[in-house]
DNA sequence: CTGATGACTATAG
DNA sequence: CCTATAGCCATCA
């Protein structure tokens, strides 16, 4: 099987994939559900490492803040703001509002699929 | 192994 | 709101 990190890798892809349309979450908040205290970097860094053909909405992922990590007028900022855009989520001056579009998974939605916060069980 | 890097974050001024 | 600073930690050269 896979190495520890590529499955931690996979944790955190898998997080980001359960976060809706319409909805975003930060890098922190992404790595605490993926079972990764303080890895809010590492998801930065997976998310680095993600090859072209991926499905992970990447997209939804912002700072802690609710700003885009990419320089504004880069490529990628023009790429993400586009996108949440189109599923619904204004961005502006670079940022989101996180209080109404922050993604609150609740309890059933975590024990939906196996889930590394829990498994110790 | 060592040091630099970065799609981070919290805190202070 | 902004910048600066200090923690943070997997990756990479």
């Amino acid at each position: 099987m896979a190495g520890a990190q590529a499955e931690r890798y996979q944790r955190i892809f898998s997080t980001i994939r359960d976060v809706p349309a319409g909805c975003v979450a930060s890098y922190g908040q992404i790595a605490e559900i993926a079972g990764i205290p303080r890895g809010a970097r590492q998801v930065g860094t997976a998310l680095r490492s993600l090859p072209q053909g991926h499905d992970v909405p990447w997209h939804r992922i912002l700072h802690s803040a609710g700003t885009i990590a990419f320089p504004q007028g880069s490529r990628a900022f023009r790429e993400q703001k586009k996108r949440l855009e189109a599923e619904g989520v204004p961005v502006l001056a670079g940022r989101v509002d996180m209080r109404k579009y922050r993604w609150q998974p609740d309890l059933d939605e975590l024990l939906w699929k196996p889930g590394p916060a829990w498994d110790e069980r």
